[in-house]
RNA sequence: GGAGGGUUGGCCGAGCGGUUUAAGGCACCGGUCUUGAAAACCGGCAGGGAUGCGAGUCCCUCGUGAGUUCGAAUCUCACACCCUCCGCCA
């Protein structure tokens, strides 16, 4: 959510801000509920103060053993019409949350313009695709004598899910393992267990639910929906909260199923592990002063393509350009990962800086150097998606005869398993 | 599923219709004292909002929402959440 003052003080810095990312920002709407809402709540307050007065008044005169019936006539005047007031504020002031909390956040500055992927921007690029003496299968046709059973899958959800069974299976673990312990033990990440599981109010928190509802699982006739990522219960930490200033910056890494409806994403990536209903990430999240979040963005960043590099996968930053953002974001990176089965990079991180906008959707505060509650900043990446991180293993180590070699890095997590074979 | 208890500021905790503009303590900040620190003492200290150049003034908030009342943290109703015990159960 934006700043609420910034749009009484500065709109058109804000308008500029939101008109780059596309959004277009209903101003005239804006003003009027604005201008609406001032006028009734000087009025509302100026018939609550007199209210508070008069009835002080009785409770002295009564205190004294006073007459008190003419101070009394006259506050039950003001009744209908503060009820009638204070009604109206109400739901005048639901109208302008709720009008505020479809709005995306600002880009910063250094976000470049565009409308879509195509005008991201590479910042860098690390390692070398392999160069094969065989023509690379994809992860599905790799997968396939391994134990990746989309079929089975089917049978017992539909689409969009997977099953792995066997040294697939394992190395599907070995991976999520991996990156876990990579990250609490080399990068000073937290480890969290979280539930799979958040409230609305949660879920609003961190993005829109109005807006994104479609995008979730809901549980019929529970206020619960599932976690399309870790990031939703662990940003949530610090909602309605006042952290102390002692206690920054926070960070979490938490590994979790995530599920997505992936409404509206039909005929897209419908083959193999790319793009599921269900699938395991390692999320990485900190929770930081504002001053802070620009650096610690780079930072997590950096944790999360560790991760590759560690595991030899090549891969190129991603800058996303302000209309390729999400809703929350002030500042994106993805990270795109080599896939020799698609000869193309894709996403298998993304990285964001949100600045105080999902704070203050979620009230989440510090104390800071004045002593006064501020909203946090809050940054998360993927460290990483562990479906799309097995797919790149199984693209870039396949061999010739069909068997995939194991990174070297895994070997801790793979109880002496150094390669999968067809069976 | 059944029974009971609870929800007050950053934290703990008093308060059960009008000297509560929410006592007191802890934590925190500033000061006195001290070689320095601790202790002690003195002072400050909830959040959000309206308005004003400003000093300030005012409004809202005691889990949430309704209700009773001139006036509600306090009384009534509904709901949510937490805790304990019983049942069931990985």
């Amino acid at each position: 959510m934006l700043d609420i003052q910034l749009l009484r003080k500065d709109l058109p810095a804000a308008l500029a801000g939101l008109k780059r990312r596309g959004f277009d920002f209903d101003e005239t709407t804006f003003r009027s509920l604005e201008e609406k809402r001032r006028k009734l709540q000087a009025r509302t307050e100026e018939l609550q103060g007199k209210r508070n007065t008069l009835s002080k008044q009785v409770g002295m005169l009564k205190g004294k053993g006073e007459d008190a019936s003419a101070v009394l006539a006259e506050v039950g005047g003001i009744g209908d019409e503060l009820k009638a007031n204070e009604t109206g504020l109400t739901a005048l002031q639901a109208e302008l949350e709720a009008f505020l909390r479809v709005i995306p956040n600002i880009p910063r500055a250094d976000v470049p313009d565009g409308r879509s992927a195509e005008d991201n921007v590479e910042v860098r690029r690390w390692g070398t695709p392999r160069a094969f003496d065989f023509p690379p299968k994809d992860h599905v046709d790799v997968g396939a004598g391994l134990g990746l059973d989309f079929d089975t899958g089917a049978k017992l959800a539909g689409a969009r899910f997977p099953v792995m069974t066997g040294g697939l299976a394992r190395l599907h673990r070995a991976l999520a393992q991996f990156m876990l312990t990579t990250q609490t033990e080399e990068h000073g990440y937290t480890e969290a267990y979280v539930p799979y599981m958040v409230s609305a109010e949660c879920a609003d928190g961190v993005s829109s639910l109005a807006k994104f509802k479609e995008d979730l699982f809901k549980i019929e006739g529970r206020d619960l929906y599932l976690i399309p990522t870790a990031e939703y219960p662990v940003t949530n930490f610090v909602r309605d909260s006042i952290v102390d200033a002692k206690e920054l910056p926070l960070r979490y890494a938490a590994h979790s199923p995530c599920f997505r409806s992936e409404a509206g994403s039909y005929g897209k990536d419908t083959r193999g592990m790319i793009r599921n209903h269900q699938f395991d990430k390692v999320e990485l999240v900190q929770i930081v002063r504002p001053e802070d979040s620009s650096g610690a963005h780079e930072q997590l960043t950096a944790h999360a393509e560790a991760i590759l590099q560690k595991l030899g996968l090549p891969y190129r930053v991603m800058l996303l350009c302000t209309g390729d953002m999400g809703f929350a974001s002030a500042k994106t990176y993805d990270l795109e990962v080599w896939l020799p089965g698609q000869a193309a990079y894709r996403e298998i991180s993304s990285c964001s800086n949100y600045e105080a906008f999902q704070a203050r959707r979620m009230q989440a505060r510090y104390r800071n150097d004045k002593g006064k509650a501020e909203a946090l900043h809050t940054v998360n990446g993927s460290g990483l998606a562990v479906g799309r991180t097995l797919v790149a293993v199984l693209e870039n180590y396949q061999d010739a005869d069909g068997s995939v070699t194991i990174p070297d890095a895994l070997a801790p997590f793979m109880g002496g398993v150094k390669r999968l074979e067809k069976a």
